[in-house]
DNA sequence: TAATTATGTTAGCATAAACTAACTTTTTTG
DNA sequence: CAAAAAAGTTAGTTTATGCTAACATAATTA
């Protein structure tokens, strides 16, 4: 099964609350990413079960290796792209929503090829 | 109703095949996606329902005004982005799926930003 | 011309990913 | 403690977008 967009999203999302919170719980991935709470509620069943996350008694959250790894790749494509496209003078918020659609479509390749020119220039 | 990625793929397709033949039937819009036949019939409707595509009698595909608006900006990006990934180093293959997957996500401020970015650099 | 092939359509299925409604369970709090 | 609020789940809906099966029609060709 490959991982979908929306998948890497909450996976990524998952990692930047740890950050920001103790523990992570589903009704703040909710809440972070304007999302109810049965959609959530759906989508940690299915990221439990592809082996992504690990949910405890209490209903806290945590990203397996697998999903770390996936979660750290988003992330590091998230700020890349986005300090880049504000860099070039694009709105921030804008800058944000678009660094959050095209880190799921690229790929590495492509990436790590604007990563590298953006470097030497 | 906005303007889903596939309806814009669809419009940017027929462009190219506007260019490259005569005139654009369903099916040489299914050969050049590899779609069925029935997944292009109903998604021509859908666009001719919504105005962006013409068919006449004979089955002829033509632009309306707003769907080649639509589809000029894609094939542009498209043109774009694939030419500058190449640029990068990025293989070719590569480059052309990830021009046609970014091409439909990305903000027209973002575009024009890296576009004039790219002709000082 | 008759048979074959090509093209197009309709109907219904599948999947992903969101939603609402309704429920349970847990936690606060007056 | 009892009521209210918060959190989580289940069931069923919606939309987008592909698919197959089956059919109709049109065009070629043997």
């Amino acid at each position: 099964m490959k991982i979908q967009e929306s998948a890497e999203n909450y996976l990524e999302t998952i990692l930047i609350l740890e950050q920001r919170n103790a523990h992570v719980r589903a009704i703040d991935i909710a809440n972070e990413l304007a999302f109810t709470k049965p959609s959530v509620s759906v989508a940690m069943k299915h990221l439990r079960e592809n082996g992504y996350i690990l949910i405890d008694g209490a209903g806290s959250i945590s990203l397996t290796q697998t999903g770390l790894e996936i979660a750290q790749k988003m992330y590091e494509r998230h700020t890349f792209l986005s300090k880049w496209l504000i860099e070039l003078g694009v709105d921030k918020d804008i800058a944000l929503e678009d660094a959050c659609r095209i880190e799921h479509v690229i790929s590495t390749e492509s990436f790590e090829a604007i990563k590298s020119k953006l470097l030497i220039v």
